[in-house]
DNA sequence: TCTTTTTATGTAAACGTTTACATAAATGGG
DNA sequence: CCCATTTATGTAAACGTTTACATAAAAAGA
């Protein structure tokens, strides 16, 4: 495979001017330019940009750590973060923690080995240590946190309101007249269920519905002894008429009890999910959910890595960005028949 | 950051014996490459792979090109890609082509100056020159096409046998005694679509059950003229009692017109989807699906590529692999009761 | 003990760029 | 027409490894 030497003997031309040609190619006479141009194209030189690399200090990659790709919150944040690295010319490596801080933590040493310029992260829920993300900033490397971060000051994050997404989607339950409601919680080592719990109870006291006793119901997907309790709840003498779940398939597992006891949705019972997964619109009834903006997310990860990475500045300017979520009100929470066909 | 002649000059030691600690350590004395190891930690040092790939002749790099990232089919396959080529120590680049050849074309260009040991493509809708595939080929780049891939000898390729899937899903109505069994099809220029298309009709045929004008509708996502006529159907005096969907978005449509005429599901109306999302089970009633095998595509089709990478010889073996799907019963279909509890 | 083989290490070139600096040629001001 | 400036090009070192080849030292064979 041709190089530029061998560009540099078919024209006489020097090597340094050759590299012009490919880089800056407006300081080059536009005679020389063409010519070179033409002995590169029959020659099927192509650029070595691992060479380029090594020279230049910088690899022209970014890398992006998430837990696992097939999840619809991080494969669409990525999808958007890909659009954006690479029309700055930025390459995008995709590494799987599978959850495993160790496995973070190789991932992190690897990517530092082959040079990438930035790093966009989600952590993993194993990872308390922190070591391995304060070294990247020790050592200069430009970080984002995207979903889940790590409360600390001059990192770099972009995430969504979890709380406020929350307390959006009670407070329209309320409005729609629910006097009621049930919580369907996470994990509750996780802190974006935390969040949407606080944000789920705080909209109760703040609009003078003090909670009772069983107003939260752990409820991790296919967590049968949650499915149990809500179902004694359903059929007991004071009903919930309203369900916030932690997320779009709890909602689903919900829903799929609620139709085995003939309740109806949403006239009898309310429900909005959390995190707006695309099945959410075609369902029947349609389910109302929280969206999470996940392409918002990726993409102001990416452009904010971008523009530090253009800056000589300090890099750990401590952007801290929470979106807030967007309320999807469907079919499933929509008693007063006000939102006909508002959303998608 | 210090590089190999800095733990040259502070050991003493050659640059060719550090190389040999970091690479093939049981070829250096014992005592020598602890006292290398030592004074490389204290130095802090970082192996620098731009630097070894410039050396190599590779990069150790895989490029992945695919349409779009947040599709289950892509997303789910990726992830076992990625598993099995960081094992065997390949970072994964990610390229989406958004169904334009122009950009599949620019991804190939870049990937190629990048340097990247081989390729992994699902090619985009538009795809029709392959010159760009097939110069891969010519300039010795080992290529392995997944889901979507081109009808040419010598190229590897793993997908799904769509036909297959189905044929099986139409044999499973008949089964359940479906005698007026409707396919939904997707575009008519997808190849994948084609081949259900020819699955379902294969599978009429088989069992003697001549398909009639209408059995086929046209069913983009969304597609209203596709609802309208399924509807038409369903009201009028000869209803169909089985469906065979495009996929599970599209079967989710028509169960929302379905349940909007009180047909129920499976007893007057069975209906299955196809790719076996990650919803179906989810759904109540839950939803028959033919399970594409997105992680058995994906760890096949990076095994394939790691093994041609090792072999010396022609990587051009023309491997064509085609799995076939599975079929996943579920309420949605299951008239006869006899799958309980037999698919998750 | 002397030669042969094996093992450990060293030397130096090579991988293909980019870029600081030097030089030559062309342009412009007066 | 001369000097100063601008523009185009060239020279050569540098980026940090790997590796073919050479050499020295140790082990083995006779």
């Amino acid at each position: 495979m041709a190089n530029m030497k061998d560009i540099a003997k078919a024209t006489g031309v020097s090597l340094a001017t050759i590299s012009r040609v490919f880089n800056e190619s407006d300081k080059v006479r536009p005679a020389t330019r063409e010519m070179v141009l033409e002995v590169a194209r029959k020659l099927n030189y192509r650029p070595n940009k691992i060479a380029a690399g090594l020279r230049k200090g910088k690899s022209g990659s970014i890398g992006i750590i998430i837990p696992v790709i097939d999840r619809e919150v991080f494969s669409s944040s990525i999808k958007s973060m890909e659009i954006r690295l690479s029309e700055a010319e930025y390459n995008v490596i995709i590494c799987q923690s599978h959850e495993s801080q160790e496995k973070e933590q190789q991932i992190i040493e690897n990517l530092k080995q082959l040079r990438v310029d930035g790093i966009i992260i989600s952590i993993s829920k194993e990872t308390k240590k922190i070591d391995h993300l304060v070294q990247l900033q020790e050592e200069d490397i430009p970080v984002i946190f995207f979903d889940r971060d790590i409360k600390l000051a001059n990192f770099n994050s972009v995430v969504i309101n979890n709380y406020n997404g929350a307390y959006q989607a009670t407070n329209h339950l309320i409005e729609q007249g629910c006097t009621n409601i049930v919580h369907l919680e996470g994990s509750d080592n996780v802190f974006i269920f935390q969040e949407r719990k606080r944000g789920f109870l705080a909209a109760l006291r703040d609009s003078e519905m003090e909670a009772n006793a069983n107003v939260c119901i752990p409820f991790d997907d296919g967590h049968k002894e949650g499915v149990e309790e809500l179902r004694e709840l359903l059929i007991s003498d004071n009903p919930p008429d309203g369900i916030l779940a932690n997320g779009d398939i709890a909602a689903l597992v919900a829903i799929k009890l609620i139709e085995e006891l003939n309740i109806r949705i949403p006239e009898e019972l309310a429900i909005v999910g959390f995190g707006d997964s695309k099945f959410c619109t075609y369902l029947s009834p349609s389910l109302s959910s929280i969206n999470q903006r996940n392409e918002d997310i990726g993409k102001l990860a990416a452009s904010l890595l971008i523009s530090q990475l253009s800056k000589e500045e300090n890099q750990f300017a401590g952007t801290q960005q929470m979106l807030p979520p967007i309320l999807k009100v469907r079919d499933s929470s929509n008693r007063l028949g006000r939102y006909k066909a508002l959303f998608g």
